[in-house]
DNA sequence: GTCTATACTGAGATAGAC
DNA sequence: GTCTATCTCAGTATAGAC
């Protein structure tokens, strides 16, 4: 990695944490990378994908560590499938300690997913993990509908992704709140199927 | 109001339903309109004042209905509280409503929700009604500690909003998603305390 | 392969005439 | 109230120096 890269990258890092995404334009990045303008284009070719090998080299060793939890969880839990709650722990736990290690990186989730632009980071930064922990919380929870379990795992994605990236407000330490969190979704997928009231047609 | 003012605000919740906010130009929506660049900024004052104008149009006869619905259920449980399902079922049921009712209104949610521009949308539209709402569920759960409480309350906040506006590609209708969700968040709510780990200094 | 200088297009916003 | 003309600033593209 050029010097040239690695200034930008931190440059827009510092800017985006502070300032948000859209509210930090590339000549500002330039200006406190002290680097040519065209030159954020020659190494990432837009100003999106720039933000994209910002998230990566900081999400790709999150996710590593995730991959490797959950495969613990289930290795304990064999032959049958780990508690929902381990498998929520196994996900959500890299996370926490590396927002407690880099503020700044919790900082510039936050702004991506205040500003609406988890839709492209996510699905190629989130999808293909979070793919392996659905699996597992179905294996868990086999005699759930599986209409019902889609829902619930849409609840879950929001509640997650609202309090590890929206909820900047509160002080609190993440491994508490990923407790609060755990305990309660587990309740949720623990609970008993819904009545499906069916409609006549 | 003045008839330029309304075909403005047609034109751009078509255009925004359609395209997004951040997508869809002033010069799109003049051009749909039949009207002139500057009158925009003369009606609204900005593009922004303009979404908000064109959400507030939609969401307030919304939280009317919300709050009648409340006031109900919270005389049917007088003078005790209501339970929590019901209390999430009066804030959920006429939005649930609005959106079958006009699929245009739920896609432009959709969209200020994927391109984040909830932040002041929400705080003006939606904080007000909510807040009277948590109350309720506060109410309903006296025995829970307020710091389970308040985190309790981001999780449904985040699984609501991502149910609600986030979810655009399940086709199911929304009377539907809410009664799973209402069930989940429940069950959430209604779990015992988690135990408090204390960190020894 | 890297970097610099500069130009292009389209955005939202505004001033002032009518 | 409405319209024309214009301003500033954004992201992007390219030509060419090292």
């Amino acid at each position: 990695m050029t010097d040239t890269k690695l200034r930008i990258l931190d440059a827009a890092e510092r800017l985006i944490a502070e300032q948000g995404y859209a509210a930090t334009s590339l000549r500002q990045i330039i200006a406190e990378a002290g680097v040519n303008l065209a030159s954020v284009h020659y190494h990432f070719g837009s100003k999106e994908e720039l933000l994209d090998e910002l998230v990566a080299r900081k999400v790709n060793p999150v996710n590593e560590k995730r991959l490797a939890f959950l495969e613990r969880v289930i290795a304990a839990a064999a032959p049958g499938a780990p508690p929902v709650e381990q498998v929520l722990e196994a996900f959500l736990t890299p996370m926490a300690e590396a927002a407690s290690g880099s503020p700044q990186f919790v900082k510039v989730m936050g702004r991506i997913q205040a500003e609406g632009l988890r839709e492209s980071i996510a699905a190629k930064h989130f999808k293909p993990v979070s793919a392996r922990f659905i699996a597992e919380l179905r294996r868990a929870l086999p005699e759930l509908p599986e209409e019902e379990f889609q829902w619930r795992v849409q609840f879950l994605i929001g509640a997650t992704v609202h309090t590890m990236c929206g909820c900047t407000a509160a002080g609190h330490a993440f491994e508490e709140r990923i407790f609060y969190l755990i305990h309660f979704l587990s309740a949720g997928f623990y609970a008993p199927a819904g009545k499906k009231v069916e409609v006549p047609a």
